[in-house]
DNA sequence: AATATCTTTCAATTATTTTTGAAAGTTTAA
DNA sequence: TTAAACTTTCAAAAATAATTGAAAGATATT
């Protein structure tokens, strides 16, 4: 496999990646685009990269920023923007984690606090309704805070997390 | 709130944020109703409940079961079958992550592998690849490794880990 | 202040995913 | 073996999501 292919191939399988974990296919190929990438990209690069229309690359980029894990630089004399990524994977997988609970699981999690605190008659039926919710936001909130201390840590926590977890 | 409005508030919750991690709406929200369901459910209940077709209904159902979230039960006397969910969390939590990673992250894994491996001229260009890809392989790797381990565990594996890390 | 360069927005289009419903398939019972 | 009860399948329709491209917005340059 020379260059141009694996390239291609890794764009396209981070792609498909994030499409199965609810991201935008394109965002997730510019992602792994300006990962691989030793110098920022412009608009113009990643378009004709990933062969990709101009508002789709620019709204793509602002998601992007918008969750932090992709940086606009600019160039002296130069009038365009540049974009690079941020390549720390540590620190990758903790913005993406903080955003997904910032905007999805903290959410729920009130959800789950409303639903499984109704007051009233004690069927059989809301007995377990209540109970299984209950147990349900136990678990939800023990994982959220779990992000929430694995950011503390920092550098190469999943390291010393397996380590841990293997004894 | 009354029951009737948490219990609907909570299947549909439960069924977004399905969708926003890569899970048919529908699958989760059959899901959520078997969950807090004291009682198995035959397909017909379900689709009046969800207000779904009977194709949908099926579809799903066997969906799930291939997750290994959701089980067939028969009641004696009675023709139909029905329906009821993995209610332990631990048990539901191990099973989804394990699912995953054997349709999505494996196979991702053995991408990474291969593009990582690309030999030839050393450009900045190829050495940067190589060298990201590699150190993108040895990240989820060990996140898949994590899964495996904490599967080991069982019974509130959430707990004693979140327990671990805040020492 | 006019022009050139570059970015954003958004209505319309296109692509993808989900859902339906009716026909075909299966299993049990008479 | 026929019929009734129930489930699965799948092509077509509907719903949802992503993408385009051109116009409007910026911002810098002359």
């Amino acid at each position: 496999m020379e260059f141009k292919e694996a390239k291609n191939k890794f764009i396209q399988t981070w792609g498909a990646l994030g499409s199965q974990w609810g991201i935008n296919k394109t965002m997730a190929q510019i992602h792994a685009l300006l990962m691989v990438s030793p110098e920022p990209l412009s608009m113009e690069d990643i378009m004709e990269e990933l062969l990709i229309s101009r508002g789709n690359a620019s709204m793509n980029l602002r998601a992007l920023m918008d969750w932090g894990i992709v940086y606009k630089e600019y160039k002296s004399g130069e009038r365009k923007e540049f974009f690079t990524a941020e390549k720390d994977l540590d620190e990758l997988a903790v913005k993406i984690a903080q955003e997904r609970s910032k905007r999805e699981i903290k959410p729920a999690l009130r959800v789950l606090k409303d639903v499984s605190s109704i007051k009233g008659n004690e069927t059989k039926e809301t007995k377990h309704f209540v109970d299984q919710t209950s147990k349900l936001y136990d678990f939800v909130l023990k994982a959220d805070n779990m992000i929430d201390k694995v950011t503390e840590f920092k550098d190469n926590w999943i390291g010393r997390l397996v380590m841990k977890i293997m004894k």
